[in-house]
DNA sequence: TCGTAAGCGAGACGGTACGTCCGGTCTTTTC
DNA sequence: GAAAAGACCGGACGTACCGTCTCGCTTACGA
């Protein structure tokens, strides 16, 4: 069943160079500054080890992402029973992290990325904005199962308003209001609160 | 006022013609392929001539897309009085601007040129999101007078989920489903219609 | 007295292989487009294996012309008892052999590989020169003992003559004037023929 | 007449740079370990800059030498009257300076250079061996007039002669017998000298 | 009307990075 | 222990652009 490889075997060491001064390089200087070139130098690989394993600056990144040396801070969206303020703090939480320059720099490198390199580009966005996504989703479920939520609220739906006000605004580069996330709160929860009407 | 300036003139001619070599190139091989060199060569411009003029290539893509040498159709939003059907045909509209190839990419390159380049980018993201914004905003007002948006309702906010949603499917390369605007408008429009409870 | 091996033996196969290789891509490419990689993928041979038993390109370049995978076709120098004709039936031979364009680039190509690794560029040399230039040696010896040649002729000086224009006019590309070989026989026999004076 | 250039005319000390720095690494590393690399590394020039006027490695080592960075002691053939004497001197200059490690290594690099580039190779090469070839010539015919060469010698093939053999010790690296050059005038001149017999 | 001050196309300059090829070496499994 | 396979580090290849710098040539304005 396993696949038999003959030859060398691929170095771990390598690997892990590489993903390691991506990171660096990445943290100092900026996605566009970043060059193959410069990872292989700093790795002390030759640069066809690069070249043999990964297909673009794009990819990469990726998979320093991906395996976590780029350590993109898990942010927990926790679950008091209480919704609104659950999502404020989690909105709180993701405002903090993507304004500080560390991140927002890297988010906006990671949206060069996609835009340059399509299949990458992919496996990129849809592992890096997949998780967060889920955990929204699950924790409307969730509001769901409490009755603060309504049964048949479009949940997914909701979640891409979330990430998307949250890409847009660190795309625009915005400096948040204080209040933006108390006032976006509500307006997100009258979508899918239970019906106070006839 | 007007600033006196000695010598020769600046040559409309050129401006155009970089302009145009832009848009050309830009619609031929996308933003990363695309260069000053290339630019200057196709344009028959010395390539000091763009450099005397744009500070980047993100500055020369954006006067090309704000001078309308790259048409990006301005989508109307129209104001029948029924908020949530214009909305609705709006959105339509603009999913379907934004999925075409063309649109798509380059939005993702200008996603890519805000990333690069600072100060441009700022003034390429106003200018391209600004106009749709204030249009949504103020079909919003309208709906406010007439009585199908309450008076209070965060319409800035409303106006940024829109925005923030379109530019993540654009991203996410996602083909929407064909009732993912139909999901969209009831949510949005339950952020800001008179409140139907005690 | 043979030296008794451990392991695997050599495996002549793949040296033929080598080889034959080498020979076909030197046909096709010449000397400085010839590489050790590009042997290696062609014989179907691990790349250590052709750096197990060769120690640079000339060497293996060497070995195929010594093995004679890459057919010199040996020049007869006959002995019919006229020297002047012998000689000049030889030198033509030898003009129109290296005249060809495979054997020239050969020739030229055996001059690099001798350029540029020494110990192997001798051996090439040697056995390169070696035969040719002994066969004349013994044809001038021959004409010694049937009179048409003086007995304390320089025969080897006189050989190495002949060996130096040829290679001259080999590296020169000149197209030999006809009459060339003619031309030059006479001035080579006027140095060791019988001293007509006093 | 004069053709118009536009542009940034060409920068001597570029040129001037450049042959410099073959010049130095020629001697200091030989033919094979120059690289164009670390030409325009050692002359401070952009790579671009030596392919943008010479077209292969070759091309930069004759322009170095046809410009005299590289010297090739020129060597003089006196006329003292005894052109056996005159020669004999100058083929003992010329055995001493093609031993000198410098000038043979440079001798062999040059012939593979010759080897690679054909058009190249040729220019260098009639210019490398065209003066001393004409040197030698001008010195016989100087041997005709004085009686002591026969006025229909065959002047061009001699030279040729000497030439060729005169390559042929280089490239085959031989230690030449002290008395080589002594052995070989007799024979030459025994091809040009008036006949003696009837 | 003439000089001085830009702007212009052209194109060479020193550089950086590209992506590829090859040189030698090393490390597997297979024979 | 040799062989095929194939990954490793290193380094040069030749190309594409970067942003800068001269050139000779307009094209304006002000003295």
């Amino acid at each position: 069943m396993a696949e038999i490889r003959r030859g060398r075997p691929r170095s771990e060491q390598s690997r892990r160079a590489v993903l390691e001064a991506t990171r660096d390089l990445l943290e100092a200087n900026g996605y566009d500054k970043l060059s193959i070139e410069g990872i292989a130098a700093r790795a002390a690989v030759g640069k066809q080890t690069v070249y043999r394993w990964w297909a673009s600056k794009a990819a990469v990144v990726a998979d320093a992402v991906l395996d976590g040396f780029i350590p993109m801070a898990p942010l927990s969206l926790a679950d008091t029973g209480d919704l609104s303020a659950d999502l404020t703090a989690w909105l709180d939480q993701v405002a903090k992290a993507t304004r500080s320059n560390a991140h927002a720099g890297l988010i906006r490198a990671l949206a060069a990325a996609v835009s340059t390199d399509e299949p990458t580009g992919d496996r990129l966005w849809e592992r890096f904005t997949g998780p967060d996504r889920q955990a929204v989703i699950e924790r409307l479920q969730s509001g769901v199962e409490s009755g603060q939520v309504r049964a048949d609220a479009d949940l997914a739906v909701t979640a891409d308003l979330i990430a998307g006000v949250t890409l847009f605004s660190v795309m625009a580069r915005k400096e948040p209001s204080d209040d933006f996330t108390s006032r976006l709160v509500p307006i997100l929860l009258s979508g899918i609160v239970p019906r106070t009407g006839a």
